[in-house]
DNA sequence: CTTAATCTTTCCAGCAGGGGGAAGGTCAAG
DNA sequence: CTTGACCTTCCCCCTGCTGGAAAGATTAAG
């Protein structure tokens, strides 16, 4: 299977699958006479697992991990644990960064008139 | 004032100040016979309205836009109200997204046995 | 006055996670 | 045989900085 399909079947861009191959991240099965990426149904499945992974915000080196104890039958589910618990710990971090913010920021904006008048509490808070 | 002292000031990274200075966003009053950056009350003021700026979130092009608008006396308060209440809304959007990802997220990790046998959830889920 | 430390400058490179597009090879259909 | 749709590598672009190297400027100490 070429790349374009592979891309398809996996809802990722082609750009996508061949930078995910140029980092070693899911590298193709094989490559053709000429040179094409070739992929399996295996490839294919890493494909679609990394992209599910990078859905839940893992980042690239979160998901080689991830990829590798999903590769090991023999993985402690412990392990996945770990991983999954961290990034849920950022995640609730930057949601509480997100709700200070949007907090203020949303105070700022229902004082603020919005009418053709310099006065601004929102440019008040900034200076 | 030179750019250290500036930085200092505004609670801002030499390298991010300079960086500003070539971006156009905040340059500084002038330069010093021997090249130096020179810097004054108003670029003090401009610096940390970024800084406040960036912390809410704001882009560097939306510093640039309420940059200007700070230093119009002209302005109406509408066209900073605009901004806002567009950042408010990318904001608003981004923590539905984080909620529903740690919501799943959460009841993965809290599925997960985290033990030495290898079966998990979150793998399943993800493959 | 010299020296050493601490500025400052410019330029170059790189991070994540790709995207855009050029230049060129391949392959099947008509 | 040509056309068009693939594929390849290559390099630059994005955001918002950050680090470092090389070289000039200033300043404090001896």
């Amino acid at each position: 299977m070429k790349i374009s399909h592979a891309a398809k079947q996996t809802g990722l861009p082609v750009k996508t699958v061949r930078y995910y191959a140029d980092i070693g991240l899911v590298k193709p099965a094989g490559r053709s006479d000429s040179g094409y990426r070739e992929y399996d149904e295996a490839g294919l499945a890493k494909l679609g697992f990394v992209r599910r992974a990078r859905e839940f915000g893992f980042s690239i080196e979160e998901c080689r991990e991830l990829l590798s104890l999903y590769e090991d039958r023999d993985r402690a589910s412990s392990d996945v644990r770990t991983i999954a618990s961290a990034h849920l710990a950022e995640i609730e971090e930057k949601q509480r960064q997100l709700a200070a913010l949007r907090d203020e920021l949303a105070y700022l904006v229902k004082t603020c008139q919005g009418n053709d008048r310099p006065d601004c509490p929102i440019l008040d808070r900034l200076g």
